[in-house]
DNA sequence: TGAGATGTAAACAATT
DNA sequence: TAATTGTTTACATCTC
């Protein structure tokens, strides 16, 4: 019982809190989380510095080579970790599109280091035999063949070890290169020997317990939504895929990574599998427990079986993919069109100068560095994670959440300084959507907004859980632990107000109340002014990010395909609720709305109750028969953006 | 260092 | 009776 409950806590604890005995090897140094963050190996977490083994000063012996390639995504994330925020804080500066592109720059540079480092292994490997050659002249012939031998013995597992990181790297998408096109000492690896048939022998360790994995899957005869198997041939041939037909994606763009698949082929170790992590089914929608490998494949093959649901559920999961490298590629292209606009210089690197701390299991983005940080010269950027130019560092999260999310962070943008939650929801919609990953807004944000969205303002709670479970792909795991939040939430905080409906119980939101525990202003809060304003021309920046966003938005939400009816409609219109920090100088509010957004305009605010005056009671009112109406409340001071009236707006 | 906000866990009661 | 809903308390962490 309490192992179980402490394990939860690991898995769900936030930030990761060293406060989870037992744990401080996770927290103290980014080549650990980093580690844990890639889980791909199976490595004990221990955090051991192995970009100090890998990369110190090319002098290492077979064993410890063979350690750091075991290693090797740990290694690789490590190397970026001194540079790397978190992933979740990855996550809350950038947007997808822009992690994307980082992503890539990274995968070019860790293909180029890790060539570099094995070229100099051969290289120093042939001078010791040149050297053992010469000297061999007056040693017997006997030892100098041995010791030849021996030579030759190491430089050939070296070259397998290349061959056998390359390969990883191919099978994570860190690279990918055909064999042909590898540079450098990889040319000489005898790549032609090992067709994609080996690789999942190769992927997996001696011995390793992964079989049952492998054959469940080939039992299937499916491709599980082509994530693992595009995860592991990116660039291999099709023929190693099962039976299913690939629906060969439109836009031709393969190599694209999602967060999804990313994760995938994080977490797939040597006796795990791709679906299976954290002790449960990570099948789209299904969160079954499975105590072991085995009973997962067992669970694998009886509830997802080849049949016209998983079949679907295929699809829907391509689908999913192919809207998101779609979406992707746009963004980026934006984002390059915007750069080059803006003179920006999206190829100079420019590391952050904080050390890093990937959120374990946030593989998602455990590989996306800074290096080629978008907004160079310093300046803050967009917030459409808006927390993330002011989240400081944390001891990454020990969840399940990982990869996934990361682990929530402690301090969620929207409620504070400048995220408007809906503007953000809107542009990364589909993202969180699909995408394990936690969004970067406190439970109480996340339930207002959920309420808000509704024509009447109203919700039951019920409703909010299934709004959670919609709207975000991290909350539908861990369903006992959030919806607890969410409950505890609701009745915490005296702006969500239960009213005794006809229906039911239906909970709402008491705008001046949830006004009333937001942060001063900026304008009247030197402290947050700093804050906030952390780069020179965040202010400024900001706000056009902002006008910008009600422009750009999420094109997919308009895209009839891809959004499910009202998203669109419920998310756009509020666009500036949260958000709007203090004192900007929001002309557009990031809405596309202008007439609605000036200033004196005030939310549409649930009227629930009657609100008494006195603290004391004023919060339970009881069955209160009031139907919310909507109403403009609270003095102009206590809006820093209006709230949109959804219901005059979908009109 | 303390206060406030937040997240998580848990116990408990009321309701369905 | 079990599940759900709602309330409350406790504790940890983080930021200011």
């Amino acid at each position: 019982m309490m192992v179980e409950s402490a394990s939860e806590t690991i898995r769900s604890a936030p930030s990761g809190q060293n406060g989870v005995g037992g744990l401080s090897g996770q927290t103290d140094g980014g080549a650990g989380a980093a580690g844990t963050a890639a889980g791909s190996t199976g490595r004990d977490g221990t955090g051991r510095d192995t970009t100090s083994s890998a990369d110190s000063n090319g002098e290492m012996s077979p064993a410890e080579l063979l350690h750091f390639q075991q290693q090797q995504v740990p290694m690789s994330v490590a190397m970026m970790s001194q540079q790397m925020l978190t992933p979740q804080q990855m996550q809350q500066i950038l947007s997808p599109p822009q992690l994307q592109a980082l992503l890539q720059q990274q995968q070019a540079l860790m293909l180029q280091q890790l060539q570099e480092y094995y070229k100099k292994q051969q290289e120093q490997l042939h001078l010791q035999l040149l050297t053992q050659q010469q000297a061999g002249k007056q040693q017997p012939k006997e030892a100098l063949g041995n010791k030849q031998l021996a030579f030759q013995q190491q430089l050939l597992q070296i070259q397998q070890l290349q061959q056998q990181h390359l390969l990883n790297l191919q099978r994570q998408g860190l690279v990918s290169l055909q064999p042909s096109q590898a540079s450098g000492p990889l040319q000489t690896l005898p790549q032609a020997a090992v067709c994609p048939t080996d690789l999942p022998q190769l992927w997996k360790g001696e011995g390793a317990p992964g079989q049952p994995a492998e054959d469940s899957v080939r039992q299937e005869g499916l491709d599980l939504a082509g994530t693992a198997a595009t995860a592991t041939s990116f660039a291999s041939p099709p023929k190693v895929s099962p039976p299913l037909s690939h629906h060969p994606l439109p836009n031709g763009q393969p190599t694209v990574l999602t967060a999804r698949r990313d994760s995938s082929s994080h977490e797939e170790t040597p006796g795990s599998h791709p679906l299976y992590g954290h002790g449960e089914c990570k099948w789209p929608g299904c969160e079954t427990l499975c105590e072991d490998l085995g009973q997962f494949i067992k669970h694998l093959n009886t509830e997802h079986a080849l049949d016209d649901r998983s079949t679907a559920q295929c699809r829907v999961q391509m689908q999913v993919v192919q809207q998101l490298e779609i979406q992707l590629a746009k963004e980026s292209e934006r984002l390059q069109a915007m750069m080059a606009h803006l003179h920006m210089r999206p190829s100079e690197p420019k590391p952050f100068s904080q050390p890093l701390n990937p959120v374990p299991g946030s593989s998602s983005f455990s590989k996306v560095t800074v290096s080629a940080d978008p907004f160079p010269d310093g300046l803050v950027h967009p917030p459409t994670s808006a927390a993330a130019p002011v989240t400081p560092l944390r001891p990454p999260g020990l969840g399940s959440a990982s990869l996934h999310s990361g682990g929530p962070a402690r301090r969620r943008s929207s409620d504070k300084f400048c995220s408007p939650i809906s503007s953000e929801l809107a542009q990364n919609h589909e993202f969180y959507k699909n995408a394990d990953v936690r969004p970067p807004f406190t439970y109480a944000s996340l339930i207002r907004q959920a309420i808000l969205e509704t024509p009447d303002r109203q919700l039951t709670l019920n409703e909010i859980y299934n709004w959670f479970t919609r709207m975000f792909a991290y909350f539908r795991r861990n369903t006992a632990t959030w919806k607890n939040a969410v409950r505890h939430n609701l009745s915490l905080h005296k702006c969500f107000v239960r009213v005794e409906n006809v229906k039911g119980a239906v909970w709402t939101v008491d705008e001046r109340e949830y006004q009333k525990r937001r942060p001063p202003k900026m304008t009247g809060s030197p402290t947050l002014v700093k804050n906030m304003i952390s780069g020179l021309s965040y202010g400024a920046l900001n706000a056009s990010y902002q006008a910008a966003l009600a422009e750009s938005s999420f094109p997919l939400l308009s895209s009839p395909g891809m959004l499910n009816p009202g998203s669109a409609s419920s998310l756009l219109p509020l666009s500036q609720d949260d958000g709007g920090a203090p004192g900007e100088p929001l002309p557009s509010n990031g809405s596309s709305s202008p007439p609605r957004l000036s200033p004196p305009q005030y939310s549409h605010q649930v009227q629930v109750k009657e609100e008494p005056t006195e603290a004391g009671e004023e919060r339970r009112p009881g069955p209160a028969l009031v139907p919310p109406t909507p109403s403009i409340v609270g003095p102009p001071e206590d809006r820093d953006l209006e709230e949109e009236l959804p219901g005059e707006e979908l009109s």
